[in-house]
DNA sequence: GCGGATCGCTTACCGTTGGAAAGTAGGCAC
DNA sequence: GTGCCTACTTTCCAACGGTAAGCGATCCGC
């Protein structure tokens, strides 16, 4: 909300507002994709990792990989021929992220027809 | 990629692409965020949640709500009374997506610091 | 030597999404 | 009557993301 409290503590609230930012960039669609991608291929070229994420365009993949390089979640290996190779792997920090996401992709599959059958049964209010 | 493959495989295929839409509706930033203050908190109004979560506008948390609403994580109480009472709160199903992303909350509080220097370094290349 | 192909981007354009702020309904205290 | 309360809804505008085209450097076929 645009109301700011008056903000009675304040560490807790910093660091909370921090992890909440992180979570923000990390816990983008597109990031945890890749991250899936790439833990299970290992190293992979940009085409193929196009490939791979379906749906996402070259634009958004060019940004994703960049802000995840940034955030030390991989790493971008160029080799200088011609026409160019360039190759992404994870970090330990990368691997331990979809370790850590691991548990809401489980959590996904078992429970994708409950979501369904919840959203029709709310399609069909009078 | 706008390249639709040939699509050799598919009904493996078909259910990683529902997996996929749902992580990207259900790992939405302002999601997680909600599901987390609803966790702690129990049952809460729309003005409260509003405090809560910080950040968030009214339109965006009634469309998040909705939408909670409608996948069946939370249930909305209208007390019909004036001025207007709305409670919300987590069904088990919430609560299960709140526990299995757990582990995102954790990584991102463990890992904070790790990611700020990995920016920093990032941010200082030639 | 010249056009086409390859690969990893970058750019231009444009529709959709999300934020800020004002408005709405409907009874109630003053 | 005036204003306030709450849970939205609406309006306007800026930013995000998709589509498609271009780029640069080299090798291949002719």
């Amino acid at each position: 909300m645009s109301v700011t409290a008056p903000d009675g503590c304040q560490i807790d609230h910093r660091v909370e507002a921090l992890v909440t930012d992180l979570i923000g960039r990390v816990a983008d669609k597109w990031t945890m994709v890749v991250i899936e991608v790439l833990a299970a291929q290992g190293e992979m070229r940009f085409t193929a990792l196009g490939h791979a994420v379906t749906g996402i365009s070259q634009k958004m993949l060019t940004q994703t990989l960049r802000q995840m390089e940034r955030d030390g979640l991989v790493i971008r290996t160029v080799h200088p021929v011609i026409p160019p190779r360039v190759e992404y792997r994870l970090t330990d920090l990368g691997l331990s992220l979809g370790d850590a996401f691991c548990g809401v992709w489980i959590w996904a599959e078992q429970n994708l027809a409950r979501i369904e059958t919840a959203r029709e049964k709310f399609d069909q209010r009078p």
